[in-house]
DNA sequence: ATTAAAGATGTAAGCGCTTGCAATTTTTTT
DNA sequence: AAAAAAATTGCAAGCGCTTACATCTTTAAT
């Protein structure tokens, strides 16, 4: 006769340790309410019967679960891996728990994967940039769920944020191309809609190009999907044109490492014949040959002062803040003065 | 005067749909129960409403969530992003839900996260590799927790696995790579303790230097962390032994790319002066320079495989098995005939 | 038209836990 | 030693949902 693997409860500890579900409650989420006696014989009688608390029904009769949900575009490359992984790390530290999931860049997605969120009972949710249906943000803020956009920084906004500025951080790298004498940019961006952050990248370039003097006109654009295959595809296109760009400029890094192989195939010299720029430094960068020259962005610091910022919303109810984080162009042998 | 946002719930639901609970609950979970037209006025109130339905509460009355469990030894590096995002792909299409986390490679950390995910009421668990202690294996079982394990296999095993032979696969790259006339191999491992991956791999290697009748004690062995810079470190102090190597082989990829980047800063030509393999073929490989020799897993493959076998498991009960999934090698620049 | 079978809906008992409140015991104060 | 205050513990009411079972309608069969 098969006997059925039977879960111990909260009851079953009760009775062996001989007291009221209260009291083992008690012991469990509150020591200091009990005396040292009891804790020590319940804390017993869990012991022996292996028992683990039943999370869901904890987070319901305690309507808070004491988890974080994060919802990134991709797992798939390394953009946010580091991010990610340093934002477990300080949620763990402080007692929370993260439930990732990924929308593959479909803003649809997103939309659905926070309302699982929620109905899983996060106590409060990692979104990755601002551009999102207004819907989106008013269920928020009905439910009442503490919110940190991340990887992005509005520092008007209502929401809080914690990140840095693409556009300002896009700039300074398009700065220093046009200074090193590049005349000939050529973008190879992410696709731009739902993508609050490719949009701003590429803002970030052409500000510089007409600051400059330039006309958006002689900017070729290459829109594509954040993966090194298209990248690769999109060098192919552009070193078709008439005028050959001197530089190509990426929208992260992905697309750049492409670029890089696909040029060394096509028996392009990097940087000789032409640059690359990348954005992220992802640790990619450095290990592609040559290494690439990108924007530095503090993956980690981010991850963690998103959590804590995170935490501090949903426990002492503080004002939403914006941290604004510093980058810096990490100048590597894949941009060359012309 | 504030009105706390009060959120919708079945009972809601059903006031205002003038019907039951009951009833507004087989709308939601079993349609065919229920008349076209109770349907109709009951969806109505739910849209109205916004009701998204409580997961935890659905999880404990059901006895069920919908939801599988995975954990993984890291999200920093690519090793098990590809397979883990067609896992999840594959999950979502079968409509369930993956909940992702991190053991950073510390088996009293992962321990932890399985009891976790269990009282979050998953439904079943995919984990990396075989070597765990026993006791994780009982409790597993003891709960009736359907689990898979991944990127190992073990046919005669007892349990459920989707993988591949990491020793046979690591012995087949060596055979190669004696083949081409190298003797003097050094390899660079990762951490042996507590990952039997990186320990059959290693055994692959040995396998192959016995089998051809060379000495264990001629076999330079450094164990380090997957990561890059141990990579490097590792090959600094390999190239200063006495007996240069002609040929690095590297556990993994990561340790890889580590090498070849760190050989170049030292003034090595790879593969000219020194031949590099990694094991895995992430994406890093192709776009290192030169690009790696690599066993190639079918990392999508052995995710929607995991997925299909995990969830027949929890669903129909069928019996355990074991997929054993066919790797290949790729054979790119990094090595070198000597 | 009568009865049986099938279909639709409602009733209510949990699922395993937390927590306000009341009851009890212990400690402190007078 | 009695009274008051503080510390422990127990009681029991939910938290929002599912589902076995009972009840009521409708349809099919005789």
């Amino acid at each position: 006769m098969h006997v059925s693997p039977s879960i111990p409860t909260l009851d079953d500890v009760a009775n062996a340790a001989g007291v009221s579900t209260a009291t083992v409650s008690r012991c469990l989420n509150e020591k200091q309410k009990v005396s040292p006696k009891t804790l020590a014989k319940v804390m017993e009688a869990v012991e022996s019967l292996g028992y683990t608390p039943n999370f869901n029904a904890r987070a319901m009769a305690a309507k808070q679960s004491h988890t974080i949900g994060a919802i990134i575009p991709t797992m798939e490359n390394a953009i946010f891996a580091r991010g990610l992984q340093a934002f477990q790390e300080k949620l763990l530290e402080k007692g929370y728990n993260l439930l990732v999931s990924s929308s593959a860049y479909q803003p649809k997605l997103e939309a659905q994967q926070i309302r699982e969120l929620v109905a899983r009972g996060a106590d409060g949710l990692l979104l990755i940039g601002y551009e999102r249906d207004e819907a989106v943000y008013e269920y928020l803020a009905r439910r009442g769920i503490p919110t940190v956009l991340a990887w992005a920084s509005i520092p008007d906004s209502e929401h809080a944020s914690v990140g840095f500025d693409n556009r300002a951080a896009m700039r300074l790298l398009a700065d220093k191309v046009i200074d090193m004498g590049h005349r000939q940019i050529a973008v190879i961006s992410g696709i731009l809609d739902g993508n609050d952050r490719a949009a701003e990248r590429l803002a970030g370039i052409q500000d510089s190009w007409q600051a400059h003097g330039f006309h958006l006109n002689d900017l070729p654009i290459i829109q594509t999907p954040y993966e090194t295959e298209s990248g690769a595809a999109a060098f192919e296109q552009l070193v078709q044109a008439d005028v050959k760009p001197t530089v190509i400029m990426c929208g992260n890094d992905v697309l750049a490492a492409g670029v890089i192989s696909k040029a060394r195939d096509l028996g392009f010299n990097v940087p000789d014949d032409i640059s690359v720029t990348g954005f992220d430094d992802i640790e990619l960068a450095k290990h592609v040959f040559p290494a690439l020259t990108t924007v530095h962005v503090p993956h980690r610091q981010m991850g963690r002062v998103a959590a804590e910022s995170l935490i501090d919303l949903i426990e002492n109810r503080v004002e939403k803040v914006s941290h604004q984080l510093d980058i810096s162009i990490e100048m590597r042998a894949s941009l060359q003065r012309l």
